[in-house]
RNA sequence: GGCGGAGUGGCUCAGUGGUUAGAGCGAACGGCUCAUAAUCGUUAGGUCGUGGGUUCGACUCCCACCUCCGCUACCA
């Protein structure tokens, strides 16, 4: 994952937004770049693994008030929730930031400062709607009659503002993002979530309002108290505070670029593929390595209609019913968890989440699989070899190459973030052994008294646990642990090369008495009873993704056009003989025109603004050579100028009556 | 509306031109007995969304359509 060694390995979770307490979602990603920081250390790769909270927003202000809270005593709280969930999972973070920190705050107003001062930040007037809870702002044409947040989840009232504020130059950088992303193919993943982040930027990118008005709670504008930094433009720059800049560089050098930064994809094109990267641009510094976006878990299906069953667990309650169903250790159970969930999933997709499945695939893969083998294998080492291991009379050239196989296989997989497939590359070696104590039924060899080739036998079969033992790690490290002590090597530890080595169990060693580390759910799947789901919509809960709108008057317009430039527009003036709605269309109106050579049917998006009736009879300016464009199933041969005020279309009328067709220059 | 993804055995999925389409789970049958009623083997089961087309040959390429999903969009 890292080109040069000696830096660091850098991998990072979104910081969790806190609003409530954890759940599966964020809990995946968390888990996914533990997998991935334990693996990189098994590999012997230096790791800083970063998570954390974000508590800026003024939503987590909001509901501190709700809750009779200080609000830093109230995100304090939950940042406390989040941390006590990750140790829970056994999450092994290096650094956990909260955007309240000092660290945090003077790093977002330095960031600041210096794009101020560049001019990536501009000073604009917003005037429109703005959403207290998703904290976005709407642009006039956003906002039904009804006046509320067009966010089909939030549909709260929206306020009237008017305010100044600070803009970020996003528009700027699409270009340079554009030929980012084409230069380093491996940089966004997966690739059609790429694509999607391509198709976003070609599209044109608005500069971003990165104030608001401050209320008491957020970081505060340098030089300009009575505005707060917006909660987005803040969270991103976590990320680099954590490193230290701009005042430990040395720290920074170590740790920047990030290697890796996970997150779930509704937060992947808009902020992590487009914001973050501009912002990054704007401080000459270098972008992250790897930008991956994973899909979400989804409720089951399995019921009635398809619907949507909403809840997902705790991924503690999760792993309190799994001890509680079988007798597991709370710390074995976590980890069958873990590894439940990583299984699971596809990681670049959407995964459905079924507790039957679950549950169903605890016993067949943990109990049945790995459990038995381990328990099997130590039990007849044991029993033939006086509670010691074998001491092997060869090696089984096979099995050995099938294991070294198996580790590379892994290898492989979690290179490319394909943690189900290097979970399956163990489980062939797991199921290779199964097959194995089968063909060679160590049972009828000690029957026999043929001793060399049972001791050779199970030794193989202890060696091999040994190195699903070193495989499982990243995932359940209380499990590889709990295996390790199984063969006789109690708080042994997992290198890479441990995983691809052979014959490293101690001839000799000491067994302890055999014990289930997966005891079976007896119960029936079926019948157990599903945990408290932690909330109806159990998805992450993310904040709106809608980006502020780009001011009214750009300070810088864009760039100036030739008279010939200019020549090639053809204006003229055309009479409305009629105008009618479009169904399904809010915005459009089919206007019927009279050029005085000839009509032409145009659509405009004046909808909103006039009726029908009022614009029939009107003279308007109109672009009669601009290429047909097809919406709604009807063409239009031209377009309508109008004066674009608060996103509302003032159409342009010639002052006096003109001769319909009269050209415009 | 545009762009993209998906539609493969009961379930979850793999499979980007070439013999009889694969895996896991589930099912049926059989073996074994070291083991957590575990394990191993065998078998059943798919007209690969629909309809066309290209090709000696298509799940795999092309076109159209249907369904589901994602991104984006009605202001030309």
């Amino acid at each position: 994952m890292s080109d040069k060694p000696s830096k660091t390995v850098y991998i990072t979770t979104p910081i969790y937004y806190v609003n409530g307490s954890p759940h599966i979602g964020s809990a995946l990603t968390t888990l996914c770049c533990d997998v991935l920081a334990r693996y990189q250390r098994m590999r012997g790769h230096e790791v800083w693994f970063l998570t954390g909270t974000d508590e800026q927003a003024t939503k987590c202000f909001e509901a501190a008030a709700e809750a009779g809270k200080e609000p830093l005593q109230f995100v304090t709280d939950l940042a406390a929730e989040f941390r006590a969930a990750w140790d829970g999972m056994d999450f092994a973070y290096d650094d956990f930031i909260r955007t309240t920190e000092p660290r945090h705050v003077s790093v977002v107003q330095e960031v600041f400062r210096r794009l101020r001062d560049s001019g990536d930040i501009y000073k604009g007037t917003y005037e429109g709607w703005y959403c207290v809870s998703d904290e976005t702002f709407f642009r006039d044409t956003d906002v039904k009659p009804d006046g509320l947040c067009p966010n089909a989840e939030c549909r709260k009232p929206l306020r009237r503002v008017q305010e100044e504020n600070w803009f970020f130059r996003l528009s700027a950088y699409g270009d340079r993002l554009l030929e980012q992303i084409e230069a380093n193919p491996g940089w966004l993943q997966p690739e059609f979530r790429k694509n999607e982040v391509i198709a976003f930027i070609k599209q044109g990118l608005r500069d971003a309002s990165v104030t608001r008005g401050n209320n008491g709670w957020g970081i505060p504008v340098p030089d300009e108290p009575d505005k707060v930094v917006y909660v987005w433009f803040d969270a991103l720059i976590n990320y680099l505070a954590a490193t230290g800049w701009p005042t430990d560089m040395e720290r920074y050098e170590q740790l920047w670029p990030a290697d890796a930064h996970l997150m779930a994809k509704e937060i992947f094109v808009r902020f992590h593929a487009t914001m973050w990267p501009a912002m990054l641009m704007a401080l000459g510094l270098p972008l992250p390595k790897q930008v991956y976006a994973h899909g979400w878990w989804v409720g089951a299906t399995g019921q009635k209609e398809g619907k949507r069953t909403g809840g997902l667990p705790h991924p503690l309650a999760l792993a309190d019913e799994l001890a509680g169903l079988t007798g597991a250790e709370k710390s074995v159970a976590v980890d069958a968890v873990r590894y439940l969930l990583i299984r699971e999933m596809v990681f670049h997709g959407d995964s459905e989440y079924s507790h039957e499945g679950f549950l169903k695939r605890y016993n067949t893969d943990l109990a049945n699989d790995i459990g038995n083998l381990c328990n099997r294998t130590v039990t007849m080492a044991s029993r033939y070899f006086e509670g010691a291991a074998p001491t092997p009379a060869g090696v089984d050239e096979e099995v050995r190459a099938f294991a070294a196989q198996a580790a590379a296989d892994y290898a492989a997989a979690l290179d490319e973030y394909r943690f189900n497939g290097a979970l399956e590359a163990a489980w062939r070696l797991v199921a290779r052994m199964n097959r194995y104590i089968e063909e060679k039924t160590p049972w009828a060899l000690a029957k026999r008294g043929e001793r060399g080739e049972l001791a050779t036998v199970l030794y193989t079969c202890l060696e091999a646990v040994r190195v699903v033992a070193c495989l499982v790690a990243p995932v359940m490290p209380t499990a590889s642990a709990a295996l390790f002590r199984q063969i006789g090597m109690e708080g042994a530890s997992a290198t890479w090369d441990d995983a691809r080595g052979w014959g490293l169990l101690p001839a000799a060693a000491a067994l302890p008495a055999p014990a289930p580390l997966f005891p079976r759910i007896q119960e029936a799947p079926a019948a157990a009873a599903q945990p408290a789901a932690v909330k109806p919509a159990a998805q992450p809960k993310e904040k709106p993704v809608t980006e502020a709108p780009a001011p009214a008057p750009a300070p810088e317009g864009p760039a100036t056009i030739t008279y010939d430039d200019f020549a090639k527009v053809e204006l003229r003036v055309a009479r409305v003989l009629a105008a009618e709605r479009i169904p399904k269309a809010d915005k459009l109106l089919k206007l019927t025109v009279d050029l005085g050579t000839e009509q032409r049917t145009i659509l405009a998006g004046i909808a909103e603004m006039y009726e029908p009736e009022e614009v029939a009879g009107k003279q308007v300016v109109i672009v009669a050579n601009l290429a047909p464009r097809k919406m709604r199933g009807i063409e239009s041969q031209g377009m309508i100028l109008a004066a674009d005020t608060e996103g509302q279309a003032i159409l342009l009328q010639p002052e006096t009556e003109v001769p319909a067709g009269a050209r415009v220059r």
